[in-house]
DNA sequence: ATAAGGATTCCACTTGCTGGAAGGTCAAGA
DNA sequence: TCTTGACCTTCCAGCAAGTGGAATCCTTAT
């Protein structure tokens, strides 16, 4: 199979794919002409690698996981526990995205929206008080 | 007001706050040393570039916000757009690890866990079915 | 005089690709 | 046979939004 066929029967753009090989998640064997030739196991690899990165799995996380996919002695704690940091990271994050919309909400909600200056979402973020203090939240 | 000055005051590093110069968010002068030499005004802009940035404003969003800020003469209604369409992408983007979360998570709970290699998260990412079409979501 | 603690610049690196340029290859049609 | 067009190749540059480090300069105090 040449980069076309494997790009649209894994979904992947022909870009990403080459990027993979650069980075060494995959290793397609190479035809007399310079072109890559992909085996259907680099193929599965790259539906894996595609539905494993639509999780939002890092990249490095996505070579964990290939290799325990790949090691047939593996131990299922490993993929949990990969998993499981990466649901916590999910967690945190959408709790930092509920936070701002709760605040930006409350802003959008009181901004009237029209042609006169007075706006107070200009006024929240100009507000001189304290600086922020490393992890800390602002009020919501 | 050296540059250590602000960073402590505004909360931002030192760093940043030499990028926002080099990207044109703030002008601050110089004096016969060499050094970048901050007004109140520049606290001011960083203070609220930094609030800005908490609630995940880009820096395009806050190049504009800033602007407006400084325009006297300027509609609610354009502060209004940028935020709600930044309210937007929030949601969105909620939406999207809610939808990660959600898959992840079962597979999390159904995975063992333990010393053998049997692992539901790795059979779902191999699963072979159709390739992902271009914003298609995986089932929950 | 010298050492510490700031300040300066510049360059490289991060994540995960994406776009484009310049060129080689291959199969089909005139 | 020639040419066209669709492939493929590599390499270089860039996105966001900084962060880290090196080499060097300035200021202040001992």
């Amino acid at each position: 199979m040449n980069i076309g066929d494997v790009a649209r029967r894994s979904g992947l753009p022909a870009k990403t794919i080459r990027y993979y090989e650069e980075i060494g998640l995959i290793s397609p064997l190479r035809g007399a002409n310079g072109y890559r030739s992909f085996r259907d196991s680099d193929l599965h690899k790259l539906a894996f690698l595609g539905r494993a990165r639509s999780l939002g799995f890092s990249i490095e996380d996505c070579r964990g996981l290939l290799k325990l996919y790949e090691d047939d002695s593996r131990a299922s704690a490993d993929v949990k526990r990969i998993a499981q940091e990466h649901l916590h990271r999910i967690e945190a994050k959408i709790e930092e995205l509920q936070t701002m919309h709760g605040t930006l909400s409350h802003l959008v909600a009181a901004c009237a929206g029209d042609a006169r200056p007075d706006c107070p979402i200009l006024s929240d973020l100009a507000e001189s008080d304290a600086a922020p203090q490393p992890g800390a939240q602002r009020r919501s």
